[in-house]
DNA sequence: CGACTTTGACCGGCGC
DNA sequence: GCGCCGGTCAAAGTCG
């Protein structure tokens, strides 16, 4: 993390000189209002024993979780975390989401350098909040069974989706919920094999993990045996199947969504635009109840993923488009 | 009631 | 200029 704080350190400094375009102190005033959220706070767990157990970013394929810009755990780093509550020390306890290291890889597997990265004339371009064309990456991941996405650690809101030429399954389109985050994604079935999603990432999330939302939490007799659903009250962030019935993250709903074969009759003919399909909730709750936990593809909710939900084998990017 | 999804409409880029 | 297409918006609906 080190490297990272000093690489930071530079490039304010030289932007302050050149254009104050990324100021540092308006990237940690920024991390940390982030980091003050309490959802936020209980997924940045210290680090373990930062050993290689987590290999997130190692590919340089971590695009689905890597919280890849603005420094990250930088302002946590500098300034001691606050005083936490009982809560949020089950959650630390408990916790088996990314590290600090998980972090600092993924920032570090950025294709452009530091100074790249915080040049004046990169962020006048493209603005502070990674949405730079380099930040556009896409993965092909195994649906969780049904089609279903593996969540991926952080909370998204659908706002779109829509039938693409030349694929017979819609895309459906996400953001991050966090606020300020400009992180979104798309998610569609593969034309090839349907079993395989494409998933799109765009921007950067200026955050790590997400948990849910206490409100969305599971009732237990529901969420107890399921893997994914289970670690999402106390461990941290969700990474793996949805098996989540309506609510949740999105990013479980999307495959809820793309699971169900699209309505032929009604929009077949506005497919090539703003073609939706209609999921009802029997349908949706159908296909998410616990019994579908069985069907969750192995190679997803590895042991692996278990004991390091935010590690890439969990988020099973089977391919980097 | 708030969080979230659905879905028709709208907008801008691009090729012809 | 026109039409197609992908991406986004926002009101309405859904759910617990």
């Amino acid at each position: 993390m080190g490297d990272v704080l000093r690489a930071h350190d530079v490039a304010a400094t030289a932007d302050d000189d050149e254009a104050g375009v990324w100021p540092g102190e308006l990237d940690e005033q920024l991390i940390r209002e982030l980091l003050s959220d309490d959802s936020l706070l209980g997924s940045m767990a210290p680090p373990d024993d930062g050993s290689e157990r987590h290999r997130s970013c190692d590919t340089g394929g971590a695009p689905a979780a890597a919280p890849c810009n603005s420094g990250g755990r930088t302002a946590a780093e500098h300034e001691p975390l606050p005083p936490v509550s009982a809560s949020s020390m089950a959650l630390c306890s408990s916790y088996s989401g990314p590290t600090i290291r998980d972090i600092e890889k993924a920032l570090w597997s950025r294709p452009y350098t530091s100074s790249q990265r915080y040049g004046s004339l990169y962020f006048r371009r493209y603005g502070a909040l990674g949405t730079a064309p380099e930040s556009k990456h896409t993965t092909k991941v195994r649906g969780c069974g049904g089609g279903k996405t593996p969540m991926d650690g952080y909370r998204w809101r659908k706002y779109g989706q829509k039938f693409i030429k030349n694929n017979p399954h819609p895309r459906s389109y996400y953001k991050c919920t966090s606020a300020r985050c400009s992180a979104k994604k798309h998610v569609e079935k593969s034309t090839d094999d349907p079993e395989m999603l494409i998933v799109t990432y765009e921007g950067s999330h200026l955050h790590g993990p997400q948990t849910t939302t206490l409100r969305r939490l599971q009732p237990p007799d529901a969420a107890a045996d399921l893997p994914g659903a289970a670690g999402d009250a106390v461990a941290g962030p969700v990474i793996g199947c949805s098996v989540r019935p309506s609510y949740g993250t999105s990013s479980g709903d999307d495959a809820r969504q793309e699971g169900n074969e699209p309505l032929q009759g009604r929009h077949e003919g506005r497919r090539a635009h703003g073609a939706v399909q209609r999921v009802t909730p029997t349908d949706s709750l159908a296909s998410s109840l616990p019994h579908s936990a069985a069907a969750v593809d192995a190679t997803v909710l590895s042991s692996s993923s278990l004991d390091s939900p935010w590690s890439l084998e969990a988020l099973l990017p089977v391919e980097r488009i």
